[in-house]
DNA sequence: GATTTTTTTCAGAGTATTTTCAGATTGGTA
DNA sequence: TACCAATCTGAAAATACTCTGAAAAAAATC
């Protein structure tokens, strides 16, 4: 089991991050504060450790060299609102894996994590299992029996979303922001129109799994009794 | 199995170096400062030995003269920031056996830790293999059946790179870390450029195996069913 | 110092993905 | 049943990403 610590001020994001994480069967812990953050961090307990850079008491720099210094090695992805490339060569030197400018797309906030993990050497799912379906998350494929088609980048994040909340309706909404982030401009219609994708996929693979549609609400997976 | 030792104070790179090592399927052994170093080396145990100059309690240099005196003749691959040619002599004058300045890439690393064990008459693993495909790796060359070709530093390091993760999607931000190095400002049409080039070497060699791209993410050989 | 090889750069062609749109379809309900 | 709103879907358009040949630049070799 994954442990990831998340050091971020922003409550609301927190929360949101909080959330995104615990879905993935990731143990997620939250603090507000540079501080506190750093302390927790020094336990050495966690896989990975998701660092805003704007933080009251100590900023994330501070934070990541900090561990550095006394040898703790766990990776940290750092969070910054800026996209000044400055940035992200300090992030960099003072230690950080990888960095990421707010806003973003939750899916690829879990990409990053998965890829982060995996360049560490844990354990992580690679694969999702949905009746006859089964979606490989390294090769972004999607099989079933002995067939298997290519998904595209969007493709895959919303159908990786659907499975791991298996049996759940997942609001059309959520897909959005999941997917496309909050600032993105697209509309419902977008995600239909992927539904309509994946549903081709489904027929051409032979799968017995279905896409349900909810009215007025969003999607969720079906498999025959 | 070749044994390796790190000596390197910086978590950060030592713990990247253990991963490289380990990937290599060698086996690494980290310490953090001269002393400890040089403590472990004495036990004569190990293959290889990787060793910064910078360490804390004995620096590099004197960590290698301490060996060679007392007989010890473990190849010593000598780590510094500086790129001064001073510190080379100097460290070779010590008894290192070579030399590199970091940052470093990765792959290049290891190519020199190859051409230690080498020239030490260590088993070292000399081919990889994949489909129809033969790499030779002393010889920096690429054979299917009764052809070969011979292959450029970079070309060697991505194919070794993708040959030693088969199955698995290597990201092309991995493979310009691992070929060209953080410090470098490749950008990605550098790696699609060179993917031409192999592709074009599996091509003339007549090879069933292909270079299969995953958009946005990067690239992965596959060999026909 | 000239030659060869390797590496980088660039631009246009080629492809896959993503968005957009409009007409067809569906389900609910007045 | 008839209507409305929501959804589905095929096709086209727009965009983003990748490939590749050619040439320039850099590095290695002779």
């Amino acid at each position: 089991m994954l442990r990831v610590l998340i050091v971020e001020d922003e409550v609301r994001l927190a929360e949101a991050l909080g959330q995104i994480i615990t879905e993935q069967k990731y143990q997620a812990e939250v603090v507000y504060d540079g501080e506190t953050g750093l302390d927790y961090a020094r336990s050495g307990q966690y896989d990975l450790i998701i660092l805003d850079v704007m933080l009251p008491k100590r900023n994330g720099f501070e934070v990541v060299r900090k561990l550095r210094e006394e040898k703790i090695a766990t990776p940290v992805l750092l969070l910054t609102a800026r996209d000044e490339v400055s940035d992200k060569v300090r992030g960099l030197d003072c230690g950080a894996d990888d960095y990421m400018t707010k806003p973003f797309a939750p899916e690829e906030l879990l990409a990053r994590l998965r890829a982060l993990s995996r360049r560490q050497g844990d354990v992580v799912l690679e694969e999702l299992t949905f009746g006859d379906l089964k979606l490989n998350l390294s090769a972004y494929s999607l099989s079933c029996g002995t067939r298997s088609v290519h998904l595209g980048y969007k493709e895959f994040e919303i159908l990786r979303l659907l499975m791991s909340n298996p049996q759940m309706v997942m609001p059309k909404e959520s897909i959005l922001t999941r997917v496309w982030g909050t600032e993105s401009d697209a509309e419902d219609n977008n995600v239909e129109a992927y539904m309509s994708f994946l549903r081709k996929k489904f027929h051409y693979l032979g799968s017995k799994v279905t896409i349900g549609t909810v009215r007025k609400v969003g999607y969720r997976l079906e498999a025959p009794l």
